[in-house]
DNA sequence: AATTATTGATTCATATATGAGTCATTATGC
DNA sequence: GCATAATGACTCATATATGAATCAATAATT
């Protein structure tokens, strides 16, 4: 049997998130610091945080930002404080934006 | 009873995927899509990309960065082939780095 | 103003991610 | 070269995320 099928992911979201975990091994291993000493600094399983650095799409993605964090990785480039400005600028544009959004026709459209 | 402990996540995690969410249903409303449109085409439930769009920690990482990739919110702020060249190098120098890391003390450091 | 689609917030059953443990292999420091 | 720590790759039990369904509230068309 084929297997009941698992869920498919983009090539550019795999790519993404093997960079990620990438970055991150590549942080660990430039600061010396060991598997199981940054697992159990982000609380986690020395297991989880192998799959993580290996890409693995299922990982929470808490648990991954949260690591990606501890080792220096930044995540949008920008440190906390653009961080937190970015955040709400986003918030404030939301409440722009109408409440929500009405289509003519439910059939999926591609446009590109 | 307080509840057993759920995970912890640092302030900069929480906002980062916060703010990832909110770029997602910014860009979703801009492109005039509807939540359940969306879910479909990412193969996932409109409850999921409700939780997404608000930044809960627990989704999957796949996840959500495929729903990013559908409405063009772009990780690393670079397209495919930069991205695909960027994961090349960060294998490469993952090579040169030492292939286990060795310390004295397994004591937590904090160095900053 | 009336009608209807969209959303947000639930609940619950089930699929699945995670932690814990083990083992073999490899690299490091002495 | 030896001793041992670190890693990678499993297994399995259990915690938990996810899908499905429902309901009320709200907003958008006509």
């Amino acid at each position: 049997m084929p297997k009941p099928s698992a869920r498919a992911y983009s090539r550019y979201s795999r790519d993404a998130i093997e960079l990620l975990g990438g970055l991150i091994r590549a942080a660990r291993k430039e600061r010396r610091q060991t598997a199981q000493d940054l697992a159990d600094r982000a609380g986690i399983s020395r297991g989880l945080l192998q799959r993580i650095e290996k890409g693995d799409p299922k990982c929470g993605i808490g648990t991954v930002f949260e690591v990606a964090a501890i080792v220096g990785v930044k995540l949008f480039e920008a440190d906390e404080k653009l961080l937190s400005r970015h955040l709400s600028q986003t918030k404030d544009k939301l409440a722009l934006l109408p409440k929500t959004v009405r289509r003519k026709s439910h059939a999926v459209r591609d446009d590109f």
